[in-house]
DNA sequence: AAATGATATAATTTTGAAAATATATGATAT
DNA sequence: ATATCATATATTTTCAAAATTATATCATTT
């Protein structure tokens, strides 16, 4: 009955988005067919099947008959896309909010407490942690947006979470106690069923993380 | 020095999405790939490749195992769709405006000019023209965000453009005077640099298409 | 020394076939 | 008749190798 990942490919695809996202695959690399088939132990079609998804998604650059590279960094392209994301997420979360019912909530409540314990840890030991803090934050954006009715818009914000998450993956410091403040009000403001507030919350709370991963472009 | 298109691989990629579009693979339909294989001239794997790419950019849905299958119509997801792209291109338009300059304002003019040879060739035989006609309307849409000063927001937006228009192409009735008078008025507003009728004009130009579009439903 | 061109090497693209899985068919039992 | 199971067929998934194209190497010419 299962319905997700049970072939190589899709499993392929999830352990190389990862490893982009988290740089293991560093931006602007090229990746080299043989190579991923021997690294991720799949065959060259199979790998190309990914890398196709992939680059139609926006992480991989397919240039043709030279081969994939992982998408480059540019000061440009992360300011687009944080911009992007600001205009589908807090559009999500205006609509989520004015159609919240008590599952919703309490998904938040559930999704806020998880995410505030990793943030303890990353206080902690960022490096660390970064992997599984990442994975709790997605969840807290995603459980406020997940009521606006538009599955077209949640797949839509997703990728651009997981495009503007890679840039933010590279910086070196944790923001910490501002960025957890912020996260507070959106939660109360979300539980107030204030979608104004908690639309211009969320607003500034993904400028300013911009504001800091723009930091990676120092140096 | 060309640097698309020489691939198999891309080409039937754009065959089987044009196909997609125009009706011609209908929707819900299985996508099997022994026959896509002898349609399209391309190897079961190049066949692959293509419909995972418009699997990502949803055209398509993959069921693992179970294989492809074209995108069925619901009105939900029409509603949805075209909601998303009221989002993107009345943001996207602003934007072009506020940065319009003479180039730009040059190339709405001559897509408008071509759009409006197209429109009087539909009154005649909307069949006919109606590929022909999807080609211009899409230019004169891209001309007036392509000022927005970000690529990713226009590439989301030609997806969405695309998506939309899949589910006009299955109209039998063209719109006529009303479809063209809006898009005068669009134009008129961005020559006038007033972002914000022209924003407020659009959205109501994809809110009657949409209207209109639904009777796919009626039946 | 720089530029050009020929050759060799490496990489991508495409193919056809093997392996794995799902679906259809038909026989048997309730 | 309906359900269950086993078998056969069809389809998807995966692979490995051939064909094509790009890149690197090296000799030759200016």
């Amino acid at each position: 009955m299962e319905e997700k990942n049970n072939t190589i490919s899709s499993k392929t695809y999830d352990l190389i988005k990862k490893d982009i996202i988290f740089g293991k695959l560093k931006p602007a690399s090229k990746l080299k067919l043989d190579n991923l088939k021997n690294n991720y132990n799949a065959s060259l079609s199979t790998i190309r099947e990914t890398l196709n998804r992939l680059s139609s998604e926006g992480f991989v650059k397919a240039e043709e008959q030279r081969g994939f590279f992982v998408n480059s960094f540019t000061k440009g392209d992360l300011i687009e896309i944080a911009n992007l994301r600001i205009l589908l997420e807090c559009h999500a979360i205006k609509l989520s909010i004015d159609n919240g019912d008590t599952n919703w909530e309490g998904n938040i409540v559930a999704a806020r407490h998880k995410l505030h314990l990793l943030e303890k840890e990353m206080q902690k030991d960022y490096k660390k942690f970064k992997e599984e803090w990442k994975k709790y934050d997605l969840e807290f954006h995603l459980a406020l947006v997940s009521n606006c009715r538009s599955s077209n818009l949640l797949d839509l914000h997703t990728i651009l979470y997981d495009k503007y998450i890679r840039y933010q993956m590279a910086v070196k410091e944790y923001r910490g106690k501002e960025s957890e403040e912020e996260h507070k009000k959106i939660f109360e403001a979300a539980l107030n069923r204030n979608s104004k507030e908690a639309s211009e919350t969320l607003e500034t709370h993904i400028l300013k993380e911009l504001e800091h991963t723009l930091k990676i472009f120092n140096n």
